[in-house]
DNA sequence: TTCTCTGGTGAACGAGCCGTGAACGTCGAT
DNA sequence: ATCGACGTTCACGGCTCGTTCACCAGAGAA
């Protein structure tokens, strides 16, 4: 019954939703439609809340909020401690649950930026048409490339591993892929945007740890 | 008077206590059992809370949470800024007490890790590029210099020996190395951070102890 | 002072990381 | 079918970094 509420509310919002009336097939279908977000009752037929949130934790990362009908500390805190990212105690608000889903999805969205423009003094990234400039020189860029560098340059100074990388780029199917791929593609993007391939100043490697876009 | 309660209160809520009815037992107990946390009433014979305080955190990072009957600001400042984690005013509900302790506990407990900013005077640890900026100068650093610099530098004045350097930088791996190892990484940061190499400033050497960073 | 122990210094070695060049496979276009 | 662009893999070599060691300097104790 709060389902059919919450679902009704949420596609008058403009949200997609799915329901699942037991935890099982609510597991199902995480695996089968990879939901953006999920909206979970601790109150659950034939497989609790908490359960399915460790289970869900075990494999994957989808942003999942609580719903508890009971206030305590306890329960909140047992929630957060298996990984959910926000929780809404019964009774609430159906404009409430919704703004904790917006705050929850606008943490957890840094990975899908890939169409937002970067604009720095050497190049220019343009997620959009999938350009870059370097220098006022256009510069063509397979896929791979563009996404790996799009990747680096969204988050300038910070560091990522290769493994992060892997992951981060080349999605979740990169268990078991070579992290000299990485390299090879750093070397690439190094040809077609440094100044001085032999001496890079936009990617710089961090020894041991991983590559740093440096504006 | 008040200890009893609080932790009869703390017993039921399933928390193991241990009392200390002065200051030096109370240091005494803390190096012997190594608490979670300590509930630390600022009004305590022979070593009054504040100072203990001030022992504390020249070792330890145990949370600490501060009972005090004034008000006023001066105190909650003198507190924070000795290394308190949280602060409870007289008179108190024992269910305002355990609250904090959750919310301490909860702070406390996920390792808050190696990616925070760590800002002073004289240099700037950034966790995120791994970049360190010295008196405007910015300075790459391998892997276990950086590592070594933010474990001493995220609790400043505090000593740490050189086997828990190797145990908190160098991990679980660490039982059989060499201490000596710690000494070379210390000369190596210096000749990088200080001013003077041969007369550091920043990581101060404690004799016999270990080293202590010095904002 | 003298002795002992801790910490500082310089140098050297070896492991492992990264860059490089080249080759191979795949896929789509011509 | 052929070709070219792109992604991936691999071996090799250079070089950074971590570690160790012998030796020296300085603090503390007797």
């Amino acid at each position: 019954m709060v389902r059919e509420v919450v679902c009704a509310y949420l596609d008058r919002e403009g949200y997609a939703t799915i329901e699942a009336e037991d935890g099982e097939t609510a597991l199902d279908l995480v695996t089968s439609t990879s939901p953006d977000l999920i909206v979970l009752d601790v109150m659950l037929p034939k497989l609790d809340g908490y359960s399915l949130l460790e289970r869900l934790r075990r494999d994957t990362d989808v942003p999942v909020i609580l719903l508890t009908a009971r206030a305590e500390e306890v329960d909140r805190v047992l929630g957060l401690e298996l990984g959910a990212d926000d929780y809404v105690v019964k009774p609430f608000s159906p404009r409430e649950l919704v703004a904790r889903i917006r705050s929850v999805l606008r943490r957890a969205q840094p990975t899908e930026q890939i169409a937002t423009t970067l604009e720095y003094d050497q190049i220019v990234i343009d997620g959009a048409s999938r350009q870059v400039v370097v220098r006022g020189q256009a510069v063509d860029m397979p896929p791979m490339e563009f996404d790996l560098l799009h990747q680096l340059a969204a988050s300038p100074k910070r560091v990522f591993s290769r493994a992060e990388l892997l992951e981060k780029v080349w999605g979740s199917s990169s268990d078991w892929q070579d992290p000299s791929t990485v390299t090879v593609h750093v070397r690439r993007l190094r040809q077609k945007i440094e100044a001085d391939p032999d001496d890079p100043q936009l990617l710089v490697t961090v020894w041991g740890r991983g590559y740093r876009f440096e504006p």
